[in-house]
RNA sequence: GCGAUAGUAGUCUAGUGGCAGGACAGAGGCUUCCCAAGCCUUUAGCCCGGGUUCGAAUCCCGGCUAUCGCACCA
């Protein structure tokens, strides 16, 4: 057993030195919060991927869009990233500790510090004492950072964009041509895998805290009435390991518990938080974080945004970081919607029609435009719309507009009882939200891949991923470089790699130290081919975790390694 | 960002002002009938920029990065 505070060095070292993560740019210095994915990185992350579309696109069948990284102004506006990911901080004249300026005003006692206006601020702080030097502030400069990377779009227009803070906004932006897309019903999902960019004040530990980081994010619409999940029975028995809220306010460790009682006894809201928990908890694991590391922690009520029902938290347990999140998974409401449907305009709804159109008696009143008109000229169509949504009473109707209230006589309006026949209704979706942190997770999974052990009085080290992750798929030696091995092995070689397996070829040294330099970069299986395949046309396929061995014929190679690859067979069920 | 500590080959490390050394890894070769064996050859390094000095990996200043603590983490 490694020691936990040393496996984050290992892991890490190793990444470096095969080829998974290296710090970027190094030649020119590196910048903290950035890092680059080496070819064997690269590889594992494009498997974790393509292993999360399997589950959310093949299987949900919510399809894949791509939006820009950039965003205009008014999308982060509307999102309320401009004004909530920004903090006014100042800058101690004195010591230059940077802080937040709202958290030093209200240390001081000030009322209201977090609603403040800047200049407001600044002109507070000017007597109170430096949290860090305990000097006076003084004539110290508000200013907002924001956690968004700031651009310009285009030569001289300056319109301003940032770097999206997450990959969602571009769903929600493009939710009218989605719901046309999928034929104008609920409920229906949308994913988005791509780089997300936040401007951290200061980023630490290594690949869990990016300031450019790759996300994968599905947006689930669903009926605001209807929160069961249409597949729910899939998941409905699958157990998970809860740490609700209740488990957190008593210090307890978590429970594990079915889905449907989840659901049942209200620890999770509904069931489309609960199933995509479960499918969480499934894709995690199989793309090889370790079951017994891994938890879903709710959200305490403080902790949630305003407008989320419910959140939970995929944590994973690192040696280094303790309980890191991976996922979380939240129910957005319709928070969002409303949001880009105010600020810009557009209608965002979904006409659900009723199953039988029902006939509804109703009151119209019909401005009579052609009086109104000259009476109140610019405030002609703000009247008219006020004076269709009144009550009138015997006298004319009382309306209000700019402030001032006027009685508008019946002899200005008509007012007519229709039946109408009412179709359907305009419903706002909620949003059900699964969002990956897809670094975290390829961190997650080296650190619980990650293991030394002894053979031979030599230390073994090797990345147990389960064989879809890993990066290189097979290894194929010659025993030894000559009587024709080393050209059998070639040619086997050139049949994987056409078969479109990614197959690696070594002839150097001693088999023992091929086999050990595939151990540590985790590739599950290698071929070779000895004195027997000269004779009867079988190689031995050895396996990485157990080291055994097998004699397979050249002809079923190529399937059998398919299946182990996909891991729809198990090498321990392979006679020898 | 502040404070402390550190930065020498791909990796780990020795080197307190005087020719930068080793181990492992890598490459080429020999050897080798299944788990980092052995032998020969070989590639490769003082984080960056200033300063002090006849002379700096070494001392000083600044920057960058990493680790820890603080702050920050919608």
């Amino acid at each position: 057993m490694i020691a936990m505070s040393d496996i984050y060095d290992r892991v890490t070292e190793l990444a470096r030195r095969r080829g998974f993560i290296w710090p970027s740019s190094e030649i020119y210095g590196s910048v903290a919060g950035f890092i680059d994915y080496g070819p064997l990185g690269a590889l594992m992350k494009r498997r974790i991927e393509d292993i999360w579309r399997d589950f959310y696109v093949i299987r949900e069948g919510y399809y894949e869009i791509e939006c820009p990284t950039v965003g205009v102004e008014p999308i982060y506006v509307a999102s309320g990233h401009v004004k909530g990911f920004s903090d006014k901080m100042c800058q101690c004249l004195r010591c230059g500790e940077y802080l937040r300026a709202d958290h030093a005003a209200a240390g001081a006692g000030v009322a209201n510090a977090g609603v403040m206006p800047a200049d407001e601020l600044a002109c507070v702080l000017r007597t109170v004492p430096c949290p860090s030097c305990g000097e006076e502030l003084g004539d110290v400069k508000v200013f907002a950072f924001n956690l968004m990377f700031e651009t310009s779009i285009g030569p001289g227009s300056q319109r301003k964009g940032y770097l999206r803070p997450e990959t969602a906004q571009g769903i929600f932006t493009d939710f009218t041509r989605l719901l046309r897309f999928y034929r104008d019903r609920l409920p229906f999902g949308t994913v988005q895998v791509g780089k997300s960019y936040r401007n951290e004040i200061s980023p630490r530990q290594g690949m869990i805290r990016l300031r450019e980081f790759t996300q994968a994010e599905a947006e689930i619409f669903v009926h605001p009435d209807r929160k069961d999940h249409p597949r729910f029975d899939r998941y409905a028995s699958y157990r998970v390991p809860l740490l609700g809220i209740e488990q957190q306010q008593s210090e307890s460790a978590p429970v594990e518990v079915a889905m449907d009682e989840a659901v049942e006894k209200g620890i999770i809201a509904n069931q489309y938080v609960a199933y995509y928990v479960a499918l969480t908890h499934d894709l995690l694991v199989r793309i090889g974080v370790d079951g017994k590391r891994l938890r879903f922690r709710q959200h305490m009520p403080d902790e949630r945004a305003h407008y989320a029902t419910d959140c939970w938290d995929a944590e994973v347990l690192s040696g280094r970081f303790g309980w890191v999140e991976l996922v979380g998974i939240a129910d957005r409401t319709d928070y969002d919607l409303q949001a880009h449907s105010k600020a810009s305009g557009t209608a965002l709804t979904v006409f659900l029609p009723l199953e039988t159109p029902r006939r509804e008696r109703r009151r119209r009143i019909i401005p009579d435009m052609k009086a109104l008109g000259p009476r109140f000229r610019g405030n002609a169509k703000a009247v008219a719309d006020a004076l269709s949504a009144s009550e009138p009473g015997p006298d004319g109707a009382r309306v209000t507009v700019n402030g001032e209230t006027h009685l508008i006589p019946p002899s200005l309006y008509q007012v007519r009882e229709e039946e109408v026949e009412v179709r359907g209704e305009e419903v706002m979706p909620h949003v059900i939200e699964p969002s990956y942190g897809i670094d975290r997770m390829c961190y997650a999974v080296l650190e619980h891949a990650y293991a030394e052990e002894m053979v031979e009085g030599e230390v073994r080290r090797v990345l147990r991923f389960p064989p879809p992750v890993a990066p290189v798929q097979a290894a194929v030696f010659p025993l030894v470089n000559r009587d024709g091995l080393d050209g059998r092995a070639g040619e086997i070689h050139r049949d994987l790699i056409g078969a479109g397996i990614l197959a690696e070829y070594d002839d150097s040294g001693a088999i023992g130290r091929r086999y050990r330099r595939q151990d540590e970069v985790g590739t599950p299986f290698a071929i070779t081919v000895d004195y027997t395949t000269m004779e009867d046309g079988t190689v031995t396929l050895r396996d990485r975790d157990t080291m055994a061995q097998v004699r397979v014929k050249r002809e079923v190679l190529i399937l059998l390694l398919r299946n182990l690859i996909k891991g729809t067979t198990a090498f321990s069920t392979l006679s020898p």
